[in-house]
DNA sequence: GTTTATTATATGTTTTAATCATATAGATGT
DNA sequence: ACATCTATATGATTAAAACATATAATAAAC
């Protein structure tokens, strides 16, 4: 748990706000790249560590996740064993991971409006000016 | 768990996007609401059943929520027995409380930004026009 | 005046997502 | 032969949230 009752830190409290990700954050950015073009669980991760906002991701909650969409018909796999290295198992989108992508971004689109909404109400509450 | 693998819906899936609620959301509602003044969990439950964004809350987690707060120290609360009705845990929030406040606003910016930037990303790739 | 509904707070349990830790193994360089 | 890099995978734990239910005082209805 967080419960950091630090006394020396009268401030510091837990609950997660000054944290880093965001719930469902990885699985949208993950079927958009792979509705480029297909790709494998390691090169996906290079892919998100080079974007400051996907970086850092689990290896193991990366695969699994692979193979949940897998197994929801959101992507097909196939072993690549051509090239170097150990086989890749690659995957590529559907039709149905596409549809669920825009599914996706429909809700990423409501979620930034309601945190817009908020911030509206904070502004009006504590810059009595800032319509923005 | 998810799961739905309905055959006959081919098209259903599980990982959240059409959901609800985003993490750690209800929580900065709460601090702006104590904000402004001082309530109990009962009126705080009223409030924010008004507001579409943060409607149908738990009361258990309600409840829960704000014992947590009270225990990191952004609200302190006493008992209201004057009046009609059972007696009425009052929060009051604190300096670290307001400050709390403002350390969640900077995330949600920082969240609000990223979700921009996702769907910036999403646009360059299906709608090629749209810059905004 | 006993029952029912409303106001109000609280806690035990379960589920779910995500993280942490670790295992496996082929290929390549030294 | 040994270490490193590429690549995938799984077991275990944690933390947030949801689900279910308990308690109790007051007020209204019958």
């Amino acid at each position: 748990m967080c419960h950091s009752h630090d006394p020396s830190h009268p401030g510091s409290s837990c609950c997660s706000p000054p944290s880093g990700r965001m719930q469902g954050f990885i699985q949208p950015w993950l079927l958009l790249l792979l509705s480029e073009k297909p790709a494998h669980g390691y090169q996906l991760t290079e892919k998100l560590n080079q974007n400051e906002d996907t970086k850092g991701i689990d290896p193991g909650f990366l695969y699994r996740t692979l193979r949940q969409f897998e197994e929801d018909g959101l992507v097909k796999s196939s072993w690549d064993t051509k090239g170097a290295g150990p086989a890749r198992r690659v995957y590529e989108m559907t039709a149905d991971g596409v549809e669920y992508l825009h599914a996706w971004v429909k809700h990423i689109r409501t979620t930034r409006e309601r945190l817009g909404r908020f911030l509206k109400t904070y502004s009006l509450r504590f810059n009595q000016s800032d319509s923005k």
